[in-house]
DNA sequence: ACCGCACCCTGAGCGC
DNA sequence: TGCGCTCAGGGTGCGG
């Protein structure tokens, strides 16, 4: 689900509710490979402590927490953090949705998904993580400890250059659309913001990241850039789980131009959008638009 | 070193 | 209705 634009503004929203709280408590499901760190572990940990500033890393939230250890969140493919105090269809299952009308939707409550819930001293609205497919991660790193996810991290998408797309590409054989979601080159990308870039920047994601040229390297990088501060302002992609911490919907799936459109027309040139696999990974592209 | 693949899960939607 | 199938915004670890 989240991707660079959605995790951002994930943090925008959530901020708010937990820096500088004091935690209370922390409720969790039972121990799984979601808690990279056991939820005992974790509650002994951040009770008492608190949250002084949430940063975001590619597709990782960070929060420093005032003894000078790290809670690291990630919200996988279906992660959901979130207000206590807000409701959304998006936090329902569909069947659930079907049944109730929207303005009989009771305030959301804790279901089997709802992994993390962090309380604050002095009351006020909860902050709650729920992934259904639990493909999210919770980890919480000592004082001083490093992570090897962290550092396994290139840069942050939204600085990235055509200069650093080059260097990176020369010499690999794999597809330029794997290369843009290897996280340890750019940290951030996913499928979406992927096909998107390379429609604006008129590459098919097949093309060898090798023979991408410099010039196209230039065009990728400020596609890329384009859409992901295009898709922050929007407030993200919401389009099946992914809702803001206020309850809010994204907006930028209005303005995809090729992801999840298989067969609709073409923006610029109303061929029909073409759907592959690359790299296990469903790809979208205009034959037309991103020439071979 | 690089790259493709299996795997970790649940739920929605489709054809029959 | 229900079954079986495919698909889904991510990341890791393995083997060739």
């Amino acid at each position: 689900m989240p991707e660079l634009p959605e995790v951002e503004v994930t943090r925008r929203r959530i901020a708010p509710l937990l820096e500088g709280r004091v935690i209370a408590s922390v409720t969790t499901t039972a121990p799984s490979y979601f808690f990279l760190t056991p939820p005992a572990t974790l509650r002994r940990a951040l009770v008492g402590h608190r949250i002084e500033k949430l940063e975001r890393r590619g597709k990782y939230l960070v929060g420093a927490i005032d003894d000078g250890s790290r809670l690291l969140l990630h919200l996988g493919m279906t992660g959901q953090l979130f207000s206590s105090a807000v409701t959304s269809p998006r936090l329902l299952r569909a069947s659930a949705r079907a049944i109730l009308a929207p303005e009989a939707q009771p305030s959301f409550t804790p279901d089997e998904h709802t992994h993390l819930r962090i309380a604050f001293a002095g009351g006020g609205p909860e902050v709650w993580m729920r992934d259904a497919r639990k493909f999210g991660k919770v980890e919480w790193l000592a004082p001083g400890r490093a992570s090897a996810r962290l550092d396994r991290l290139g840069d942050d998408a939204l600085s990235v250059s055509g200069a650093l797309l080059f260097a990176a590409s020369r010499k690999r054989s794999l597809a330029i659309k794997s290369l843009l979601l290897d996280q340890a080159v750019l940290a951030g990308v996913g499928n979406i913001y992927a096909d998107e870039a390379l429609f604006g920047a008129g590459v098919r994601p097949t093309r060898a990241a090798g023979r991408v040229t410099r010039a196209e390297c230039d065009r990728i990088a400020a596609a890329l850039r384009r859409v992901l501060v295009r898709s922050i302002e929007t407030g993200g992609s919401s389009i099946s789980d992914y809702v803001a911490p206020d309850g809010a919907d994204g907006a930028y799936q209005d303005e995809r131009r090729v992801y999840a459109r298989t067969g609709e027309p073409c923006h610029v040139c109303a061929t029909p959008v073409k759907r592959i696999v690359v790299g296990q990974r469903s790809s979208h592209f205009c034959a037309r638009c991103q020439a071979r």
